[in-house]
DNA sequence: AACGCGTGGGC
DNA sequence: TGCCCAAGCGT
């Protein structure tokens, strides 16, 4: 197939359609080294990795990924685990409910699916934690199937590169995913290197603030450049505090936690915020998210180790 | 369909 | 500094 047959949308005004093939040799020669790439990881890696890398960085995700696999390298192995072992093998990586979920899916692998991940996208699914982009993610990457993975990145080469705009607007999914799916080659194996190879682009090459277009495989195709990079010109994106927060709160108070042998009294707990009702109400939804338990003489625990 | 959910780093 | 950002998910 010559990029021609693929490039259906050249002609329309103010959008471009990227070449499969320019994409995956550029791929092919500038892909990261990252572990979870290596041909010998397991639909578990990935799924773990996949896990551990929503909205938590690559630099931060490598070394815990690795003690993870070390440490759990099937499902069966985490899922044997106590949900306080997970938490704190977890650490500072974030959002400790995906500790959990990722742990319940683990259960589920194992006793549902022979404890193999499942290459299929509505298999996948129907795992606690994967949402639309991980099982596309697991399915690509892991399986090398043809399925359209859209994450921020992705978004935004999309928005650029295709629509000519400066930078992605909010999400809107059914459209997203069309616009991936008219990208990707037919074929599975192709088409998985170029999701893989569009998502590597956005995080290494077409960036939110200093894109490199000069290194940039498809820039004499991008819609963007054609424009002149034309300033993004949408809606304002919504700017997440943190600072005073309900989930500042909670990180200090699962911090505590984590960094403790057992159980601690509520007095330790008391001392990392002095808002007494923002506290008491934190400390009441991580009980309610599982996240901790309170022991029978009223002291504090990660779950599972009281 | 917004919103809440951790943490750290870059500028 | 404070703000923005980072391979999303569940409700």
């Amino acid at each position: 197939m010559t990029s021609s047959e693929t490039n259906t949308t050249t002609s329309m005004p103010g959008t471009s359609a990227p070449d499969p093939a320019e994409l995956t040799a550029w791929f092919d020669a500038h892909a990261r080294d990252l572990p979870w790439r290596a041909p010998t990881t397991t639909g578990w890696g990935v799924l773990v990795s996949e896990t551990m890398l929503q909205q938590t960085p690559v630099r931060r995700v490598q070394p815990v990924w690795e003690e993870w696999m070390a440490r759990w390298p099937r499902p069966s192995d985490l899922a044997a685990a106590t949900q306080a072992e997970v938490l704190r093998a977890w650490g500072k990586l974030g959002y400790p409910r995906r500790a959990l979920r990722l742990h319940e899916a683990a259960s589920v692998i194992a006793t549902e699916h022979g404890d193999v991940v499942p290459a299929e996208v509505d298999a996948l699914l129907a795992l606690p934690g994967v949402g639309t982009y991980t099982a596309r993610a697991v399915a690509a990457f892991a399986y090398g199937r043809r399925a359209p993975v859209v994450d921020t990145n992705v978004r935004r080469v999309v928005a650029r590169a295709v629509h000519g705009a400066g930078d992605a607007g909010p999400p809107a999914p059914k459209r997203d995913l069309a616009d991936v799916e008219a990208l990707l080659p037919a074929d599975d194996a192709r088409a998985a290197k170029m999701s893989a190879a569009l998502m590597e682009l956005g995080q290494t090459v077409c960036t939110v603030r200093s894109p490199a277009c000069e290194a940039c495989p498809i820039s004499h195709d991008c819609a963007w450049q054609h424009a002149g990079r034309p300033a993004y010109a949408g809606p304002p994106k919504k700017v997440q505090r943190f600072a005073g927060t309900d989930r500042q709160v909670r990180g200090r108070l699962l911090d505590v936690l984590r960094g403790a042998d057992g159980p601690v009294t509520r007095e330790q707990l008391d001392a990392v915020w002095n808002d007494a009702g923002q506290r008491d109400q934190c400390l009441d939804s991580l009980l309610t998210d599982g996240l901790m338990e309170q022991t029978q003489d009223g002291r504090f625990a990660l779950p599972g180790e009281s």
